[in-house]
RNA sequence: GCGCCCUUAGCUCAGUUGGAUAGAGCAACGGUUUUCUAAACCGUGGGUCGGUGGUUCGAAUCCAUCAGGGCGCGCCA
């Protein structure tokens, strides 16, 4: 129940049959009426700017057509007041019988509370980490894993269909190289010959030899003595050895993909040849060259003709190439292969979530979708901003030649699941983070992770001393009548699906976080007035009233609902 | 040079398809515990929403422009 919408339609209603009546002019549409959040200072529970919008043609202003309005929403049975305030603002309070009824339909079906069962639903694919199955995965992935895992549990929450996947890009250069670092290590193990450190294309990372030492034990079969010969067999190997540490890292941050993908699979399954068609009868690709790149550096560079995606046409900086040097294929055509099979697998929308760093990939990747699908899919890249740790008060820079990178196994092991994952929502991904990993152990107030997570253990605890369960269903005979205080709260508890909405349309997660906060806090300063004045306890003389333990239960429904959302625990003590 | 993101209180940040006197937390100072969990609460101070121009009933929010910071600009993935 999403009293907003509820009254957004009573209020649209009721200028309509004014208009029969020739008491209102009404515009082509009514889109522009909205009924909001009203701050929190004038103490109401809705606020429309519906006269402000109706002011201009009707020719009156905002303050007398608000009067207009007022007396026409007197007439509502569950509106207890309305004020009028300066531009035109008419500010609602709904009475206790209304409260009632909102409370009630919540505990009917509490798991829904906050879905937003009118809005279109999709089918959506969504793909994250895709990190290169080189190594185990360290804290710059983290925060785009925590990001598209819980953007999937909040599109599955609002009742959307949503697929989790995982890219693994195993062709290719890197993974060539990796390989053949692998390589290296089992010689290195079998024959004593030394890895070559200096070699900056190798990954000399020590968890190789930890890998390369399984292979040896589990391939008794395989000859180390020729690279050429070994080097198809060691690749996969090698990928499946990676991924189950990857795997192992995702289960830790509490992640699970439903999907993982080969590259080398797309492209071995010519799926990169059938896009190229597909472009080709577009009239999307074409012989040409591009300039070299502006900042060349060390990069190799020779203009020649090649095949080009017409990215340009997209609003791309410039065409993209499709081949390599060598004519294989770069990461750009198996990537386009890859999100053509996504679109012929019929999602509507997609997802990439990608770091910072991919940002100048993102324009040709979405041109392309939109090249592809006809406007059937949608391809929406959400690039999460860099992470900036900080250690002992001092910004930690990562190094991988020193091999000083934090890995998420060692993260998870410092800080934990779940203070990792709430402080990694806690900001927009628009803006960096910083994460400090004393501020992220600290186990006090000055941690919003505990404050929420404390604000559902104390209502636990209630339940506990009265030896009540949270889950068991409470039956409601008699009117409820809440308290100022309860109110207020509850309006908060209002705002949820209004929470869920914004955050499912924007995909923007932080807003649950910072939602879950400001509940928590209200929950406290209510439990604080206990303090001086023992009506406000939950408990008096060892029971409660019905109006409290359903003030409670709704509070822990909203609080439980969102911190599964991120994928953090509620426990019921601290 | 070009593209994306950012600029809001001393610090870190929220801010709803444009709405009301712009909000939190931290830090600072002062208060609250014989009490359902003090991992909590209350109070005080703190602002030219980076600058300028525009759009309109109304701009932190939209547009233009300038300045500052981050990331990127491959025949790597």
């Amino acid at each position: 129940m999403n009293i907003f919408e509820v009254y957004l339609e009573i209020i649209c209603k009721v200028i309509k049959d004014a208009e029969k009546e020739g008491k209102l002019i009404l515009p082509d549409n009514l889109n522009s009426i909205t009924v909001e959040i009203p701050p929190k200072k004038f103490n109401c529970d809705l606020s429309t700017n519906v006269a402000m919008v109706l002011s201009k043609i009707n020719n009156k202003s905002p303050l007398d057509i608000a009067e207009v309005i007022k007396k026409l929403l007197n007439k509502d049975s569950h509106i207890s007041e309305i004020t009028i305030v300066k531009p035109g603002f008419l500010n609602i309070k709904l009475n206790n019988n209304y409260w009632a009824l909102f409370v009630k339909n919540i505990l009917s079906n509490p798991n829904e509370y906050g879905v937003n069962l009118n809005e279109k639903k999709y089918n959506y694919l969504i793909e994250f980490v895709s990190a290169n199955p080189t190594g185990p995965l360290h804290v710059g992935h983290c925060r785009g894993a925590i990001l598209g895992d819980v953007l999937s549990n909040l599109l599955i929450f609002n009742k959307h269909k949503v697929t989790k996947e995982y890219y693994v890009n195993d062709y290719g250069n890197q993974i060539l190289f990796f390989t053949k670092s692998i390589y290296l290590r089992i010689r290195e193990i079998l024959f004593k010959e030394p890895f070559p450190l200096d070699n900056p294309d190798l990954y000399p990372g020590n968890y190789l030899k930890e890998i390369s030492s399984n292979i040896i034990d589990n391939n008794s079969e395989l000859k180390f003595e020729n690279f050429e010969k070994v080097s198809e067999t060691l690749t996969k190997i090698s990928v499946s050895e990676s991924l189950k540490i990857i795997k192992k890292n995702l289960k830790k941050m509490g992640i699970t993909h439903d999907n993982f993908v080969s590259e080398s699979t797309i492209v071995n399954n010519d799926e990169v040849d059938k896009v190229v068609k597909k472009l080709n009868e577009k009239n999307l690709l074409y012989k040409g060259t591009i300039s070299a790149p502006e900042r060349k550096q060390s990069i190799d560079y020779k203009t020649r003709e090649q095949t080009l995606f017409k990215s340009t046409k997209f609003g791309d900086d410039k065409d993209r190439a499709l081949q390599k040097f060598d004519n294989s294929w770069t990461y750009f055509a198996s990537d386009a292969a890859y999100h053509n099979n996504k679109i012929e697998r019929g999602f509507d929308q997609l997802i990439n979530i990608l770091g910072s760093d991919h940002t100048g990939y993102t324009k040709r990747i979405t041109s392309l979708v939109e090249a592809l699908s006809n406007n059937k899919a949608k391809l929406i890249c959400k690039v999460s901003q860099l992470v900036k740790l900080i250690k002992n008060g001092k910004p930690f820079k990562m190094s991988k030649r020193k091999g000083d990178y934090i890995t998420v196994e060692d993260l998870i092991a410092e800080v934990g699941k779940d203070a990792t994952r709430f402080i990694m929502l806690n900001r927009s991904s628009d803006v960096e983070l910083d994460f400090d990993f004393e501020k992220v152990k600290d186990k006090s107030k000055d941690n919003p992770i505990y404050y929420v997570q404390y604000c559902y253990a104390r209502i636990s605890s209630v339940y506990r001393k009265l030896n009540k369960n949270l889950k068991d269903e409470i039956k409601i005979d008699t009117n409820l009548k809440f308290e100022d205080q309860e109110i207020k709260v509850l309006r908060k508890i209002s705002e949820w699906p209004k929470c869920i909405e914004i955050s499912s349309k924007r995909l923007e997660p932080h807003r649950i976080t910072t939602y879950l906060y400001e509940l928590a806090s209200e929950f406290h300063f209510y439990w604080n007035l206990g303090k001086n004045d023992e009506g406000k306890r939950f408990i008096i003389n060892n029971s409660i009233n019905l109006e409290k333990l359903v003030f409670l239960n709704i509070i822990s429904v909203v609080i439980k609902s969102g911190m599964n959302i991120l994928g953090v625990e509620t426990p019921e003590e601290m």
